[in-house]
DNA sequence: CGCTCACATTTGCACAAGCGAATATATCAC
DNA sequence: GTGATATATTCGCTTGTGCAAATGTGAGCG
């Protein structure tokens, strides 16, 4: 299971920044779509992509495509030490002040009776898809 | 016993880092002496005590000063979350082949039946000083 | 006191990383 | 095919980080 080339200073890297950790926390157990992030922080959407393809390539998270969007989740990294450090700092991000308030923010973006124009079509992440009113 | 304003980034910063990792390495359970990183690495003395500087300001290292050595050992962070993956760090550095080989050569330097000019007097790591020849 | 030793800090430079703006790619609608 | 939308990548630019060399500090010795 453990993958040799995988470097300590790889992970690390990835996490010391405080963007990626913010979309680690936004995604948490779901796919989430790449223009939720854009809204939540209100920043432009390259920002958002380069961030994404440097936690894609720390294999911290995978990607899918479903036409014209992109889904990003949380991914476990190749390394079983780098796993188990993973699942603690996820663990942390749950409970710390302002990561909270980014995912609150998202839930307010995606059951707004009125969501922002940019996301009018685009597909809810998935625990909050059911019960959130469609436009 | 977790302290609020120990930042996630702090901890990862500092971390992400081979120099500062393989310092950590190191100390293991252990007090180092300052001069005995410098040997280790071959490389010169300012490199290791800014990075050991950088160690002790993320809460990771305490410096402890007898007469002219300073002795650094590894410390808890002050934030339950970060002791946690600090203390997963540290097992995954144990099992690190090129960290493995760095605490080989401490040994051979530290138990040497002609330690290097510059270690001559050096006062030894608190687990390699009972047992290795003095000078 | 001056001198040496062990370590810390500062300085100047090269390189890496994050940024916004512009551009490229890929999919869908027509 | 054209055009629109969603995302990715590239391009300068600025800022940060690690480095070696030089300098500063503080303790012990004579």
């Amino acid at each position: 299971m453990a993958m040799k080339t995988y470097s300590m200073e790889l992970l690390f890297k990835a996490l010391a920044d405080r963007t990626r950790l913010r979309l680690l926390s936004l995604m948490g157990e779901d796919e989430v779509c790449v223009c939720y992030f854009v809204e939540v922080f209100k920043t432009n959407q390259p920002k958002i992509s380069r961030h994404l393809a440097y936690l894609r390539r720390a294999g911290l998270v995978a990607a899918r495509r479903e036409g014209k969007w992109m889904h990003y989740r949380v991914a476990t990294p190749p390394d079983a030490h780098a796993a188990r450090i993973f699942m603690e700092v996820r663990a942390w991000l749950r409970e710390e002040r302002e990561m909270q308030r980014d995912r609150e923010r998202l839930q307010q973006l995606c059951c707004a009776p009125r969501p922002p124009v940019q996301l009018k079509r685009a597909p809810r992440p998935a625990s909050l898809a059911a019960d959130a009113p469609r436009v």
